[in-house]
RNA sequence: GCGGGUGUAGCUCAGUGGUAGAGCAUCUCCUUGCCAAGGAGAAUGUCGCGCGUUCGAAUCGCGUCACCCGCUCCA
């Protein structure tokens, strides 16, 4: 490992060991030695998240007129799964390759030539020794010792770091055996053995009812937006709305990942905050407004327009999440990823990663994707249901249109399907229905997904808030200082109230009577016991924006123009100030919320 | 899933076959007039879990669980 990895290495345990010791995140059910991949939050954890929902669902829904909220169940009829394609993806059976673990579906492994070699084992110079038997296919033609350098090289990129150089390996007990025709027990590009076909599914299997047969099978959900398409007609019936609109919910998803790691950030069990915005398919815009407005570096994104299509409504909700992030004070930390056409699936148009700098690496936080109507057309589809609004607007400005502008909207459409990266293009029938159903001022809204991991977004928070300096004392003593800067809107403790001494009492009393004014409003922690810096100390580690300190001024000892009033300790900068009692509320709550 | 590593007090770690330790943190009392001060005392672990070897296991062996690192996976 590269000392920078190495360092980042301790500072992730440095975070964690943070985490547990101060009550933000634990492991789950540690007293039975743990549960793979699920992670409990403690009392401070508990807040931040609790901030985090709160920042995001007030900037999603609240805070506009547009977004409705949404809070579905997590178990829902398994159908919903296959309609949107899960159940397929995960259910199938798969066989590894022993060498390097590449995956293959078990009924598309494409027939193999060549002759078995066999190992019964590797070792390389570091140590590193692998005891097991290897079996490999040396493809028809393919040399000998081309064929060995290939085999060392899997089995290094399979050990990693342990086992060396790929060509300091060495290949133990090679035997030649069977020659083999259109076998298909081998990796198609690796040439390794597979292992025997196996489920991998993804989901998290459960039995919904008492019986526990077969029947009774669902899926405890792998992502929330299903539950978004599913009641998207309940909720546009019931809300009196128009499209452009959305549904955002916030709530718990699970995946059976076959590797948890890095802490909290790839866990089995986790909590996904999303939006689908719904939009009007293009042509309508074009329709109703005559043109789409096309998207120029620099274009003014702060407020939707009439004839915005799906290209500047997805950069307009890339800008409002990167508002949303700078606003809980991850605006440095970001990075974007663009899809390229090839990244994309077959059913989106376009898709941001939006990235952040983590002790392990640049990872996704939120992605933005716009996904077109797959998602309702599909559910559409299988649940023989209609997902369609009615648009009068649309039908009006329709109706407007001569033939010939129809027509030529109908061939700009087709030549479109025809020039797809991905997926198989719209027949000609079904296009001119989709047109026949638009002009009717009918269709199926297209949907912009942000969709943001809380659990992520909570340790993006916390690792990029962690912040220690060296400090010496008068005895020449060094020690490290742990602070977490975390922005006043998310920090789990807003303020610290503290008397000078614990051992007169009338600042002690002074100082409850500050913490009880105080606690309706914000969670605000009231501490006595040790000398006020290491009180300090104590919450700068969790993040706490403020302190608050009652002292002999503000019995009126000093003169009668300081009573009532305490010092205001800011945590970044450890500058003070003092601030009336009575201007305490007011100051903090503009700082906090 | 494969390979490597780790697991001892809340945290960080020492302890390699013979009665479980240190520092920090925690709690109590005293002291303390603004940035991890000092004193006195207290509490805290069947050494991840199970099985085995041994007169005797934190220590050796096997298994298992969890975490970390590297692969792999991540619709």
């Amino acid at each position: 490992m590269s000392t920078d990895a190495k360092n980042n290495t301790a500072l992730m345990e440095k975070i964690v060991s943070l985490c547990k010791r101060r009550g933000f995140i634990f492991q789950s059910s540690e007293i039975y030695g743990g549960c793979g991949g699920v992670w409990d939050y403690g009392p401070l954890g508990a807040e931040l998240k609790r901030n985090l929902r709160t920042a995001w669902w007030n900037a999603m829904t609240r805070d506009r007129e547009d977004v409705l909220g949404l809070d579905a169940s997590i178990l829902m009829n398994p159908a919903i799964w296959k309609a949107s394609g899960h159940v397929e993806t995960f259910a199938d059976l798969m066989r590894e390759c022993s060498l390097t673990n590449k995956r293959v579906r078990a009924d598309h492994v494409d027939p193999q030539d060549g002759v078995i070699m066999n190992y019964t084992g590797a070792e390389a110079a570091t140590g590193w020794k692998l005891d097991r038997v290897i079996s490999v296919l040396m493809k028809k033609g393919e040399h000998i010792e081309s064929f060995r350098k290939r085999v060392r090289l899997l089995i290094a990129s399979n050990a990693g770091e342990a086992a060396g150089k790929p060509e300091e390996i060495v290949l133990l007990g090679e035997a030649k055996a069977d020659a083999v025709e259109g076998s298909i027990d081998y990796h198609p590009e690796t040439g390794g053995a597979l292992g025997p076909a196996r489920p991998f599914n993804l989901m998290l299997k459960t039995y919904l009812g008492p019986t526990a047969t077969e029947d009774d099978v669902t899926y405890l959900r792998p992502e929330t937006a299903q539950a978004i398409f599913a009641q998207f007609k309940n909720v546009f019936d019931a809300s009196r709305v128009k499209v452009p609109f959305g549904i955002c919910q916030i709530g718990k998803a699970f995946r059976n990942e076959v590797t948890p790691k890095n802490f909290t950030f790839r866990s089995r069990e986790f909590e996904q905050m999303e939006l689908e915005f719904f939009i009007k398919p293009d042509e309508a815009i074009e329709i109703i407004s005559g043109e789409v407005a096309a998207w120029s570096e620099g274009a003014d994104l702060s407020e939707p327009q009439a004839n915005w299509g799906w290209d500047l409504w997805h950069r307009y909700w890339v800008d409002q999440r990167t508002k949303f992030y700078e606003g809980i004070g991850l605006g440095g930390v970001l990075e974007y990823y663009w899809q390229t056409p090839e990244d994309l699936a077959h059913y989106a148009r376009a898709c941001v990663d939006i990235l952040c700098h983590f002790p392990f690496g640049t990872e996704e936080l939120e992605g933005i994707a716009a996904r077109g109507s797959f998602d309702l057309t599909a559910h559409q589809n299988a649940s023989g249901k209609s997902q369609e609004v009615f648009d009068e607007e649309l039908k009006v400005a329709a109706a407007k249109l001569s033939d010939e502008q129809k027509e030529a909207m109908i061939q700009k459409r087709l030549a479109a399907e025809q020039s797809k990266v991905k997926g198989a293009p719209m027949a000609e029938a079904d296009v001119r229905a989709w047109f026949e159903r638009l002009f009717k001022g009918n269709y199926v809204p297209h949907v912009i997904e942000p969709s943001a991991g809380l659990d992520r977004m909570a340790l993006a928070i916390i690792a990029n808030a962690y912040e220690e300096t060296e400090k010496t004392d008068e005895k020449g003593k060094k020690e490290v200082i742990t602070v977490l800067k975390l922005h006043p809107r998310v920090a789990p403790i807003k303020v610290g109230v503290f008397p000078l001494l614990k051992n007169k009492p009338e600042l002690v009393a002074k100082a409850r009577e500050v913490y009880a004014l105080l606690k309706r409003h914000m969670n605000v922690f009231y501490d006595e016991t040790a000398s006020i810096g290491r009180r300090y100390a104590r919450q700068d580690e969790v993040g706490t924006p403020f302190g608050i300190t009652i002292d002999f001024d503000t019995l009126g000892e000093k003169g009668p123009e300081l009573l009532d009033t305490v010092t205001l300790r800011h945590r970044d900068g450890g500058e003070q100030e003092r601030v009336k009692i009575s201007d305490l509320l007011g100051k903090l709550l503009a700082e906090v919320s």
